[in-house]
DNA sequence: ATAATAGTTGACTAGTCAGTAAACTTGAGA
DNA sequence: TCTCAAGTTTACTGACTAGTCAACTATTAT
């Protein structure tokens, strides 16, 4: 009964990239219900306040992203080429939004997470719990990997783990230096730490708008 | 001539806390005034505005905080205890602000950085510039033992470059899940990424007053 | 068709914010 | 000592902010 509306979902979807090129605090109610084609009072139809809106889009846009992973870490797939598609995915979804806005953006999840953890627990609660979630496909890619004998990692948590954070520590470094070729040796490196050589040559070399540093 | 001050000093002191603790965007003018116990007229009087004064609190809190770093990796310390005292200064310096403030708070250089990246050009450039500063003692650090034959890292700069994403990764990690547990392993991992033990047995290791997560 | 429901709108309040300006106070030096 | 530069204070403006509300509109089940 009554008239339908996208409008919930519009404000879901403006919100995850405003947070993401700009910041959390920084973007006002009205910016987002502006890019979101919505009035002020349809807003707080929808919502209890800008951190309740955090929330909602945090599952919204994790249930778009989870399909990737899925995909990604496919059983089907011999687990270090899992490994190694995470890197270029995330390569390629850097690049791509690096042309899209001309910053490099890093992790969504770590730029809001880091800026809410202090201020806002659900907010912070709901970061983790997705952080959690996306560490699993890591962490069973490993696991099988050992399993495979393909690489010695009896511990798959930490593995994963350190994986986890030195791509975050990477994502974070490309955001604030703005430079793509910070991630250059993503994927070598990871494999490094895997202490392996990646299952194929890698696919082909997306040459970063910004020269690659020398030093 | 004409009366002294030391409220620029107090502005810059408290702007690095406030900051830290929370963020950036969510700080107003009033609240670091009020900190600082200065006016807002004086404010404007030092500071063009948020922006200049943090650009200002920066270098005055690297000058501050260099030292530690000179004493830290001073070349007369055989070059892999640097690296452990490294570790084990930032864990020291984690839990004091723990306890402190209540809240782990990661790399105040990193949270301020990634939110501003994408919002004021020079600040970004500040954080920038202070971030290669720091990665440069480890740098040294790693070329010196790699020199000594202690361990193999023929390009010195790409390893401090994985170590140090690796850290600022665990850093961010710590502060979004707001447990000192997640830093438990910096100094093993920081050396196993090295290839080698730890020269020492690490010093008396700190409770963290979170429980160890044990999956 | 119409009533009940779901969603929309725009005008409103009250508070907060950054930034200004002019009068005032202090202290170092000639 | 007295001058004037350096720093302080207060009250102010105007823009923006979050959040409210009652009247309005479109939809759909009956």
């Amino acid at each position: 009964m009554g008239r339908t509306s996208d409008a919930k979902q519009r404000l879901m979807e403006a919100v995850g990239e405003l947070f993401w090129t700009g910041s959390y605090d920084s973007t006002t109610i009205d910016q987002i219900c502006e890019k979101a084609g919505v009035k002020k009072g349809s807003f707080y139809y929808f919502f209890e306040g800008k951190a309740a809106l955090a929330e909602a889009a945090l599952d919204f846009e994790w249930e778009k992203y989870r399909p990737n992973l899925d995909a990604i870490f496919s059983a089907s797939v011999p687990p270090l080429e899992r490994i190694q598609r995470h890197c270029e995915f995330t390569l390629e979804e850097q690049t791509s939004m690096k042309a899209e806005h001309g910053c490099v953006l890093g992790c969504p999840l770590c730029t809001l997470g880091t800026e809410i953890s202090t201020q806002d627990k659900g907010l912070q609660k709901k970061v983790q719990s997705i952080m959690a979630h996306s560490l699993k496909y890591l962490e069973t890619a490993i696991r099988d990997a050992h399993a495979a004998g393909v690489i010695h990692a009896p511990d798959a948590h930490a593995k994963a783990s350190v994986l986890h954070a030195y791509l975050l520590g990477l994502l974070t470094q490309a955001r604030i230096e703005n430079d793509l070729s910070v991630l250059a040796n993503l994927t070598s490196t990871t494999f490094e730490l895997l202490g392996v050589k990646p299952p194929k040559a890698p696919a082909k070399i997306r040459r970063p708008t910004q020269p690659l540093e020398t030093s």
